[in-house]
RNA sequence: GGCCCCGUCGUCUAGCGGCUAGGACGCAACCCUUUCAAGGUUGAGGUGCGGGUUCGAUUCCCGCCGGGGUCACCA
């Protein structure tokens, strides 16, 4: 971003602004944070950055202050902040948020006597009409010029002239009416320019004559938008591609506008001075790795193509009985099944009562998944942007924090072309995110997400603490690619020594009978552990070398001995190197787990090989 | 279908007229190794096609093909 972008008296503000209606998409995280870090670098550069962030729920029916509140909340664990908008307090009491500037509120909902002002303006201005056909007309012509395999577009009424108010219209109205509001498309061509793209331009007569309020009395997104963007002082409007051909409707919204004297009140009249322009910034989009459209639909389809497979598999499942099951309408149901709606709940449902993993959409997926916020906001920010950097071996820079980003951020670094969402390559970056971690870091990020999430697991993990605990860390930690990976790899320390179940393929695989060398190994391993001093005093390489030397001078592989010992340990034939295993057990828990291994598996007849 | 955008390894990308087209993830092989991870080394793998412009095109122009977005009283 260079200086001819912007006007160094004023601020230069970016937005996000989303839709309440479900969690944070991880594609709108992407756009929050590279307009988060564009703000930023001005900052950085000594301009007056400012991020700001405003909640589009001008959809009545599909808004939730849940959602608001869930968006804000995943932002903030992200690691992005606003300058003005909403405010969060953070689980450590941080506030984030505010309107220092002004220009509140930022619900578009509580700015509708905002929008009807220039609304009702621009209707008196002629730039405006009510139109008064309904939704199933509408859609009825629609219907018929498809079928005619022509493209529809909303035929202006010959009543209706561009700077002439229409009074009966209004006067229709006025007494009740019912009605949306159209906007009186301008007779040329529009050229939107691009910070990415560049000069995009549209022919004259592209764009219809499109709504830009309700028959609700709610503004639609486009007015809104335009509206909120004039008056919120936004320089610079970064956004999905998706909006592109949306913009050249804004343009044209910008170019009828001028500012009221009393954002309020139509009366009031033209201060003279006429919207500006933003900046324009599109972003590529994020697609799934196989090119579709990264959507919450796809938890619905997983789960689907799971629910059916069981069904086919297991003959003893209907759908009626899972739906009584899961209390769920059986109509309902079995329209998912046959992909008549894509219910989230019901996806959720089932997934949870069958253990079907459904692909990670939502930020909100992600934490959920043990994904470490750094990871996420390193990962999607080189989707569509890269800093074109070299270290000092010459490879291309692609690990970084967002402070290395708001430090790099240009808008001139933005590509153009779609990229796709690599799950793989995400969690590689968060395997190294984690590995990255110091031990007790990790132990902290680890007991919060487990506290949050896995409840069961935080509860058996608190029993663990003091040397043992910093051992488990220091053992599971570069076995976890993500946090949820410790449940599993930290299994073996949770549970009670006396309750260790022995895997019996480990088990034979392991010689653990009578007289075999596994037992007997083990046996001997027991005797060198009660030679040892108090527990926590010892080397754990200490002992991986007595494995080692028992191994050679008894002439055995060492598989052949460590392995027995592991089962004996945890039950299992993986585990991190005995050692370690030793050192988070403790001697006691160590000796009681190999005299219970001992005496139950001495009677066990050998592996039938 | 109309309009608009895009086109470098499988994926994310570097490249901004001259390079053996570089890196990362993944993949393969090997090394290390008591299991599983991790780590180390090496390797395979790409400019969609056709025309121009130019001494020279990944890079500039045109066409084709391919992919995508959008065509709501959703945002």
């Amino acid at each position: 971003m260079t200086a001819q972008h912007v006007n160094a008296a004023q601020p230069i503000v970016t937005r996000f602004a989303p839709s309440p209606t479900g969690h944070l998409h991880v594609g709108g995280a992407r756009t929050a944070m590279l307009c988060w870090a564009f703000a930023q670098n001005m900052k950085r550069q000594g301009f007056d950055g400012r991020f700001m962030i405003r909640i589009e729920d001008t959809d009545q029916a599909r808004s939730s202050d849940e959602s608001a509140k869930g968006i804000l909340d995943d932002l903030a664990w992200l690691g992005i902040t606003w300058d003005d908008g909403p405010t969060l307090t953070t689980p450590a009491g941080a506030t984030i948020g505010g309107d220092s500037r002004n220009v509140g509120p930022y619900f578009q909902a509580r700015r509708i006597d905002i929008y009807n002002a220039y609304l009702e303006h621009l209707v008196r201005c002629g730039r405006a009409y009510p139109a008064f056909e309904t939704s199933d007309q509408l859609n009825a012509d629609r219907k018929a010029a498809e079928a005619k395999k022509q493209t529809y577009k909303y035929p202006r009424p010959s009543d209706v002239q561009l700077g002439i108010f229409n009074e009966q219209r209004w006067a229709r109205a006025k007494s009740g009416e019912p009605h949306v509001i159209r906007f009186v498309m301008p007779p040329t061509g529009i050229t939107v320019t691009d910070l990415v793209l560049g000069e995009v331009k549209f022919a004259a007569g592209e764009v219809d004559d499109f709504v830009i309020r309700k028959q609700d009395g709610f503004p639609t997104y486009h007015f809104a938008v335009v509206i909120d963007d004039e008056l919120m002082g936004v320089t610079h409007v970064m956004r999905a591609q998706e909006h592109l051909i949306n913009t050249p409707k804004h343009v044209a919204l910008q170019g009828a506008l001028t500012r009221l004297k009393n954002d309020r009140d139509a009366t009031s009249g033209s201060n003279g001075q006429p919207f500006r322009v933003p900046q324009y910034a599109h972003m590529p989009l994020i697609f799934n790795i196989d090119g579709t459209k990264m959507s919450k639909r796809d938890k619905a389809k997983a789960a689907r193509k799971a629910l059916k497979d069981l069904l086919t598999k297991d003959k003893t499942l209907t759908a009626d009985a899972i739906a009584s099951d899961l209390k769920l309408d059986a109509k309902l149901l079995a329209d998912f099944i046959a992909a008549e709606n894509d219910s989230l709940d019901i996806a959720q449902a089932v997934a949870a009562k069958f253990n079907i993993p459904l692909p990670e959409i939502e930020v909100w997926d992600y934490r959920k998944s043990g994904y470490l916020p750094h990871a996420i906001t390193n990962f999607l920010s080189l989707l569509g942007w890269s800093p074109g950097l070299k270290d000092e071996q010459g490879k291309d820079i692609e690990k970084f924090d967002l402070s290395f980003l708001s430090q790099h951020f240009s808008i001139d670094r933005l590509g153009k072309t779609a990229a796709k969402f690599d799950r793989v390559k995400l969690l590689s970056f968060n395997a190294d995110a984690i590995a990255a971690l110091a031990d007790d870091a990790f132990d902290r990020e680890l007991t919060n997400w487990a506290n949050q999430w896995e409840p069961t697991f935080a509860q058996r993990l608190k029993h663990i603490d003091g040397q043992r605990r910093a051992a488990l860390m220091r053992a599971c930690k570069p076995r976890c690619k993500t946090l949820r990976d410790a449940v599993k790899v930290m299994d073996f320390a949770l549970t009670r020594d006396d309750q260790v179940a022995f895997d019996p393929a480990a088990v034979a695989k392991a010689n653990l009978f009578a007289g075999a060398t596994g037992h007997t190994s083990v046996t001997k391993f027991r005797a060198m552990l009660t030679e040892l001093p108090a527990a926590g005093t010892f080397e754990p390489t200490s002992i991986d070398a007595w494995i080692k030397s028992y191994a050679e001078t008894n002439q055995l592989k060492m598989g052949d001995v460590a392995q027995p010992i592991r089962v004996a340990l945890t039950g299992t034939t993986v585990s991190p190197p005995l050692g370690d295993v030793v050192s988070v057990l403790g001697i006691s828990g160590s000796l009681t787990r190999l005299d219970r291994c001992l005496s139950t598996c001495r009677t066990l007849a050998p592996a039938s090989a």
